[in-house]
DNA sequence: AACTCCATGTAACATGTTACATGATTCG
DNA sequence: CGAATCATGTAACATGTTACATGGAGTT
């Protein structure tokens, strides 16, 4: 039931179609909530004959036409009703972390171009939810932004997955420099 | 399949019972890769179907006896060759940035009283960190540690825990001083 | 000519969750 | 005396992943 909040959340930022919603997780909810094109093609058949969202269609010309999403009061109250409830703790699922505590018994070579990986992936990322920031605050400082905006939900969610992938560049490093401390234990007090 | 590499890893800190397997996971494993008692006896059949892990069976006296299981040579090189794949990066799914993506059109106290909990929560869990780290380093420190120690893995899966929280810590505060500041946004500069 | 984007799906499969069952034992 | 712990499972269900299909439009 937890994906179909997420929908009806992403679509506060505004009507969409299946692949409009596709993208927008791609971009933006990502940083809090995955799914693929077929998850969301699912979840919009079931929340649609739940009466949670409803259908316009928009006619194309030189393009399929296309089904576009909003929340129906129904769905309104429902997203209403989840943020009452207790949140239930994220499962932590990364392999990386799996490699990491195999690493003694793997291939040590191959778990630092994993972390390295992991490292350029949370820097793009980084700067990416930099970009989407700046456009947001347009200008603004972060507490005239936190005090005038309409809506603070998308900013605070930013903010988490920033902060996640900042944390996420600090133990890569972390974990990267005990590797080559290992790989070179010698005197390190000349 | 990715299930399957973590017990595989879990087994590397010694042989263990699916009962006992699942306490293990509850403790350690359980910051890097969640898993229910259900989910383990059955991957436990699974590998051991496939050879990669062997039962050897412990007779007890008061209670029912017990499987014990521990990784067979083809086990070690199955997690070898998965130490030297790219790791996939984690799939984030997080209810509480859900609601809080929501909190516009959702009840605002409620979702502070959630994000209060996951505080509460990540502080706990730090402490418990710290306490095992504590054990893992029986009073050295930790560069020592790191050049002497058997396995490694184990302490940066550790690191990686603790850095999690910390970070879990430091992204609850923020939130709920924004939101603060958002409820009483008068005169800050008196 | 081949590739990516738009737009939507079906089907099969893998994985994860929840509820329930059993039965002895030790702890408060 | 009731609850929690040890020890293992079955079954049903919900969710997530992967492969494949379609077909026109624009792009290199």
């Amino acid at each position: 039931m937890a994906l179909a909040h997420a929908v009806l959340a992403a679509l506060l930022e505004g009507e969409a179609s299946g692949y409009e919603l596709s993208k927008r997780f791609d971009v933006s909810v990502a940083n809090f909530w995955t799914a693929t094109p077929q998850q969301l093609y699912r979840e919009l058949e079931r929340l649609e004959k739940d009466g949670l969202i409803e259908a316009r269609v928009v006619e194309q010309e030189r393009r399929p036409n296309k089904r576009v999403w909003s929340v129906t009061e129904a769905g309104d109250e429902e997203l209403y009703e989840f943020t009452t409830l207790p949140a239930r703790p994220p499962a932590l699922r990364d392999e990386l972390l799996v490699k990491l505590q195999a690493i003694d018994a793997g291939d040590e070579g191959a778990v630092r171009v994993a972390l390295e990986e992991r490292l350029s992936h949370a820097r793009a990322k980084l700067a990416l939810y930099d970009r989407i920031r700046a456009r947001l605050l347009d200008g603004r400082a972060e507490d005239e932004h936190l005090a005038e905006a309409e809506r603070i939900g998308p900013y605070l969610t930013l903010m988490g997955g920033r902060m996640y992938e900042q944390q996420n560049i600090r133990w890569c490093r972390r974990a990267l420099d005990a590797l080559a401390q290992r790989a070179a234990p010698i005197s390190r007090t000349p």
